[in-house]
DNA sequence: TAAAATTCTTTACATAAGTTAATAAATCAG
DNA sequence: CTGATTTATTAACTTATGTAAAGAATTTTA
């Protein structure tokens, strides 16, 4: 049988491979987090991240009052402010559970001692840190390259991002897109009507 | 005097000491291409990265004919497709100069292989790529949070990129905040009469 | 310096998005 | 199951942006 943690270390086989010792060396604790709490909180300081083990989350900003989604996290993935954990800054946006999440939350200067007792951590954290930037490098040219209706279809053109559409509700889908609700209903009328 | 390859070396203190061997061990390669010439062409698998001596590049995206500018690059700091190095895919976009640009080349083949050679490489690949991801995060946070007026005046809010301004044709502006460069110039007036 | 090329601004018009508010639909909780 | 809450859609209106084209200003270069 899987346990928990497995899960997470099956995760860790994408960039880098543990021995035992390693693996262990990485102190993990178990949280759950029920619907519309928060894993990270705008103004406080991030001291650590999360496995996501069931679950999922949005990060938002707060502007003028408004929130604006800007990021989905699902179970198998790593959540939290890493950007506020990097420049050990407060957040400047909150992530907050849409789901029940249940994750494994680990210390980031944990990972930074690991990063000098074992050369593997090292090319860990650099390999995170390459995935993280793809990830958004991506983003960006979309959001630059595509018009809002593009980004929608492109958004629900992969499988996995059609799960996303029914567990997520549509308003902070359309902040993901940079639109407000009204305007991501009326794309989709106008997709729909053609 | 200061040598060209000091200026690198120098920039490359911000992430990490190097010893002389470590230094030299990364094999230089130096550049001049002139203004308008490309730095990276989309479609070609970019195999090597560059500090930028001298001048400045635009990155751009094509797209129905027309360009989409999304990032710039300044003397003294690194440029090239971090992605399509990491990713080992042909490049989505290309990297025009903007000025008749001197450089130091390197292949990115060389940096990897520096990694398992030396600790320090290693940590300075980890740093180059959460620094890179830090610049991406906050852009894309401005880029969904704020409106374009409160972006162009966010951009020449800062005393470095107001040197941009007077090095850069506006249209390229006006893309890299995500719109037109008739509406830029609209946005100026705008800001001008109030 | 003058002609050519590029860049910026402006105008007019079409379109899409934001805002507000009302209604419909779906979801949640007692 | 039903009332309450949340979410999605629609409508009416305003505003900003995109597009295309023309003219002005600037820069390039021969």
């Amino acid at each position: 049988m899987e346990s928990k943690t497995d899960q997470f270390r099956k995760y860790l086989k994408r960039f880098v491979e543990l021995t035992d010792l390693e693996w262990q060396s990485l102190e993990k604790d178990f949280r759950t987090v029920p619907k519309k709490q928060y894993l990270v909180k705008q103004g406080q300081t991030a001291k650590e991240l999360y496995f996501l083990l069931e679950g999922s989350a949005r990060l938002y900003y707060e502007k003028d009052g408004d929130e604006k989604t800007t990021y989905f996290f699902f179970e198998n993935n790593l959540v939290g402010d890493y950007l506020g954990c990097l420049a050990g800054q407060p957040s400047t946006m909150s992530i907050q559970a849409l789901e029940d999440c249940k994750l494994i939350a680990f210390k980031y200067e944990t990972l930074t001692t690991l990063y000098e007792q074992f050369p593997v951590y090292q090319i860990f954290g650099r390999k995170l840190a390459e995935y993280l930037f793809m990830g958004l490098d991506m983003r960006l040219a979309e959001l630059l390259t595509l018009t809002p209706e593009e980004r929608y279809l492109k958004f629900i053109s992969t499988s996995i991002k059609r799960k996303i559409l029914e567990r997520i509700p549509q308003q902070y889908i359309a902040s993901y897109l940079g639109i407000t609700p009204v305007s991501l209903s009326r794309i989709r009328r106008r997709i729909a009507d053609s």
